[in-house]
DNA sequence: CACGAATGCTTGAAGCCTAAAATATCCGAC
DNA sequence: GTCGGATATTTTAGGCTTCAAGCATTCGTG
């Protein structure tokens, strides 16, 4: 007879019912945790320092950048993962600053389309830049063939989490 | 209703059309940050809905969990990777729920000891069984292997962030 | 012992973020 | 047309988060 492992488990997990050994999932995504905290942290700090913005408006900036016919609030939303109450807060900032307008729209009333200024435009060309160096340079330490292999893995991980996510399997 | 943020889009699909270029490592950081905050947003919202609680509080908690001697005020801000103000509030609301408890250091006057109460244990508990079920999960749709070799990776990852990270080089 | 630097924590201002409720508009079925 | 459900946005209340400034205490060094 082979190795018991039931004796390493305490009685009250073997109960549960649930497979134990569940710990490895869980180290690994502490791990994906501390990854992502790390750079974003980092990416955070170098953008208060260098331009004296945030995250969440970078990202909001590059959304519009890639859509230069412009987003509703709603779309934005949706891309960035965002509450839509957060947006509206967000939006109202850039727009105070010159960075991006908003337009009622033609075909509905109830939207608003958001576009980059020309200044916006400049703006976010000039940290965007600076941005994909930083990316880059913090990720120097992995191979390209290290980095392909976890663009593969992040996706097959991705794939998962999606088939988990509640109320999306109707 | 509220915000439904499981319909939004991620960032990284949306960017499924950007400019092609010399992108490789920004397309790996976003869907990095992608995945994180998939699985971030899902835990969430199942510990807002389970458990009436949020994941700063539970990470709080799990520190604890894991500190049998009580931990200072600083230590947990290392810890969690975030500022010691941050800690001061949270540590203040678990405090005033009956979760943990305060004691000033016996050695050192300016520290204070956070400790788990037996309310705050018995409630981790309940809430980490039902969590690190979620995780493994929100992660089944990886083989061992992948799992692994994702760990594996990540590990990598992170060494070369934090070998990249401002003021560590001395 | 004294004093300046370092450490532990708190506070305050500002911004980020969510869920839920409220408002306005659109659309389709009658 | 109009009514009801869906959609787009805003508002509200509350919590999270940071940075910077400030207070208290400790430590190292002269």
């Amino acid at each position: 007879m082979p190795d018991d492992l039931t004796r390493h488990v305490d009685a009250e997990t073997a109960l549960a019912g649930a497979p134990p050994g569940h710990k490895d999932e869980l180290r690994l995504w502490l791990r994906l945790l501390t990854c992502t905290t790390l750079i974003e942290a980092e990416i955070r700090r170098r953008l208060r320092r260098e331009f004296d913005t945030t995250l969440p408006r970078f990202d909001l900036l590059a959304q519009l950048e890639r859509a230069p016919g412009g987003l509703t609030l709603g779309e934005v939303s949706r891309r960035m993962m965002v509450s839509n109450g957060n947006v509206t807060g967000l939006a109202a900032r850039l727009e105070e600053e010159g960075l991006i307008e908003r337009r009622v729209s033609p075909t509905d009333r109830r939207a608003q389309t958001l576009r980059l200024t020309a200044r916006g435009r400049r703006e976010f060309a000039r940290q965007s830049r600076v941005h994909e160096d930083w990316i880059a340079e913090l990720l120097t330490g992995l191979a390209p063939a290290e980095r392909a292999a976890l663009h593969a893995l992040l996706g097959r991980a991705k794939a998962s989490v999606r088939a988990g996510l509640e109320g999306e399997e109707a």
